[in-house]
DNA sequence: GCGTAATAGTTGGATTTGTAACTAACAAGC
DNA sequence: GCTTGTTAGTTACAAATCCAACTATTACGC
């Protein structure tokens, strides 16, 4: 390969952040200033929302964010009255996360407008190259990762 | 539309995060341990390799990043004897940067590096579905930029 | 020229994240 | 049942980032 045959338009990491960061901008701006969300917290939230309840380390595994992150995250969420934590009595460690009626509503406003900002973002694309997307970012989601479960 | 149809694994900007974070981390890994690099630094000695000289505005502009990152990022990296800065004699407010020798040598290496580590990635995928890749996170890399220049 | 606005880049302080060490509870071997 | 190891989650301190204010220099209007 010649020297200049390298160019940061074709390094996938580089184009991944570009687009991710470019595409989750405005949503950002959406949850930051309607709840005083973080990242963070709004993907501890998203995925209560989704699964219903869950521990911290079961969001972490999904989200593959460190238990810290979700640690703060949770803690500010209970403190918003977005989320509570209840002891499993069979193993005292962990804690049952679960959405509060607040909680809920918020997770409900925001997965509609995740929804159509989604639409809208899609507009950008045709459908065929929409679906090589997706099936290519859940590819490389598991790069370095193993791939398995 | 019904509210289960949501599922985050179709929410564009997290599964764009999720394939960004997963596909830069051993990479990450490579310039942090082998140089001490951060991104930013990263970033910065990436644009300046390939683009040969260029001010800190132009690299903002370039790598959509904040103005104190790059400085910070530059102040480092000078530093490091990995870049110098000189002043325009024409507009003595803006510096133009260009790598030393070190810098140059660091950027070889780490180009290197990344070309091979991009081609593994690459081979995740097939070549048609590279393509399509390429050019929809083009696309989405530019929405709410206005697209143009 | 002189006052006002704009631009390049830096710095300070609050916020957020990362890393490692920590507590508490359970599990396994003997 | 007691030592050793493991897992869930938290906390402390350092490092990095964000935001806003700042300096220095140039551009513009008149």
């Amino acid at each position: 390969m010649a020297d200049g045959d390298f160019q940061l338009q074709y390094f996938l990491p580089y184009l991944l952040n570009q687009a991710a960061e470019a595409s989750s901008l405005e949503f950002q701006q959406i949850y930051k200033s309607r709840y005083g969300m973080l990242r963070t917290e709004w993907r501890v939230l998203f995925h209560l929302g989704l699964y219903g309840q869950l521990t911290a380390s079961e969001i972490g595994q999904r989200a593959r964010m460190h238990k810290t992150k979700i640690s703060r995250a949770v803690h500010r969420l209970t403190e918003r009255r977005f989320v509570t934590r209840s002891r499993d009595p069979e193993d005292r460690r962990v804690e049952h996360l679960s959405l509060t009626r607040q909680g809920q509503a918020a997770y409900d406003d925001l997965r509609a407008v995740a929804q159509r900002y989604n639409a809208a973002l899609m507009d950008a694309l045709d459908p065929a190259e929409a679906a090589v997307l997706r099936r290519a970012l859940l590819k490389l989601s598991d790069v370095g990762q193993g791939g398995f479960t």
